[in-house]
Formats: C-alpha cells, structure tokens, sequence
DNA sequence: CTTGACCTTGACCCCAAGGGCAGGGTTTAG
DNA sequence: CTAAACCCTGCCCTTGGGGTCAAGGTCAAG
C-alpha cells in the first residue's frame, strides 16, 4: 500500500506518516519509482503512535510500544518496558498536575491582591 | 544603561531581553554605535515579563500589564485589562488540569487493561 | 497521443521562548 | 598596543507536524 492508502487507513494525515519515519517508527520500502510501500502490520503502528501522542507521549517514548508490536504481540502495551512507559507518563502528568495546581493558586492569589489594590487604592 | 545591565538587573539573559523586544515590549533606544540603551523603568518591565511568563502567559498576553505599567501605575495588574488577562489564564490552567485529569484516568485504565492481561494470557 | 485528475517525492517556512554559536565591530583597562 | 569584555546581526535547534511548492509518476478517458 502507498502512504495515503496507509494514512487514511490510521486516521492521520500524509505528512504525519513522514513524521513518523523521520522519528524513526516506519521504515517503508520503495518502489522503483521512489514510491513508499507499507505493509498492513503498519498501520497498527501508525494506530498505536497515534493514540500514545493523544495521551501526550513523546515520539520517542512509543518506541517501546512499536517494538512490542513488532515482536508479533496483538497489543503493543503487553511488554514490560511498555508498562513502564505508562507508568513514568502517569507520574510526569501527576507532576504536571501539581505544578499547574500550584500555578492556578498563585494566579489567584494575585488576582485577589490586584482586585483588593483596585478598590483600596483609588 | 546597556543590554547586559538590564538583564543582570532583571534577572534574565541577554538573549531573552531581545526576544521581549522582538515581540514589541520593549523599544530601546540605540546609541551611534548600535547598542540598544535601556531606561530605568524597563527593569521593571522586564521583571513583570519574566514574572508573567513564569506563570504561563504567553508574550503577547503580557501586553495589557506592560501598558498598564507604562501608563504610570506601580503595579501592573492593578488595570482592568490585567485582571481579566488573570482570569483568562485561570481559566486556561482549569481547563488544562481538567484534560489532564481525564488524561490520568485513561492512563491508569489502559495500565491496568494492560496489567491483567499479562497476568491473564501467558 | 494527449489531456486531466490524482498521486508521490523532497524542500522550504511556520509555530513559543529562547539557547547556542559564528563572525564581526567597540570599548575599556593595563 | 593589545587583550578582555562587551555589543551587534544572523543562522540553526527544539515538538509534532501544517501549509504550500515545484517537479515528476500513473492511470483513465477522449
């Protein structure tokens, strides 16, 4: 299949398919016309690239979950270094969460300063 | 006062000072040799810049509090503008934390999906 | 045979907030 | 006079692609 077939097929666009080659997750043959050819395994890939993004993983952190796949598991999250990936996601969207916890206080706390200036100090 | 001073006073780096400038929060004016020349008040702007950006906002919603502090006022979150800048950057960082929470649980449900099946299909 | 439609390729610029480096001019101290 | 310490502009880099481009391939209808 060509990149659109396989793009389509995921649900992403062409240019994310380079992307994803250019991060090094595809590895397509050529065509004597220079043409990329995929196989079917790929588009599982491209599904699973696409769904770890939307949980906010680097490109780089799926590879992992591409190596699992391609090592013929049905799941790419059934490996041990995949659990792994989850785990160390959820502990930086923990982090995340604290931070921006902590960052929506301090936004409060100004406003509140700044609202209390604006009727104190005419 | 030149670029080095200003930075040094404000706690940021040369580079940074003239990024701000290149988002049109600073005008500096330029001596014939083309060094940018600071005024005293600009170490303030650049210390609200600095501030501002720490909690999130992006350059260009620093706008309204850099006008405010131009305008003459001591602080710059005392005009109405600035308030309501807070208060949209309160509401970014809710909606924010939201995904975020959301995000978690469909983290901690695919680890646990993940998990049994390890334990379940050998 | 040619035209048009559709496909592919690589290459370039863009985003936010600068960091890092190159290459060159200037100023100040010793 | 020279070296250190400044200053300038300009380019490439970062994420995950989006947008757009020219150039070339492929297939059908006319």
């Amino acid at each position: 299949m060509h990149i659109s077939d396989l793009a389509a097929e995921a649900g992403v666009t062409v240019k994310a398919v380079r992307y994803y080659e250019s991060q090094g997750l595809l590895k397509p043959g050529r065509e004597p016309n220079g043409y990329r050819t995929y196989r079917a395994e790929d588009v599982a890939v491209v599904r699973e690239v696409k769904a770890l993004l939307s949980l906010g993983l680097t490109a780089e952190q799926t590879y992992p979950f591409i190596e699992c796949l391609r090592a013929g598991n049905d799941r790419a999250d059934v490996c041990p270094a995949s659990l792994t990936a989850y785990r160390t996601r959820i502990a930086e969207v923990d982090r995340r969460i604290a931070e921006l916890t902590e960052l929506r206080a301090r936004l409060t706390d100004l406003l509140a300063d700044a609202e209390s200036w604006r009727t104190r100090a005419p």
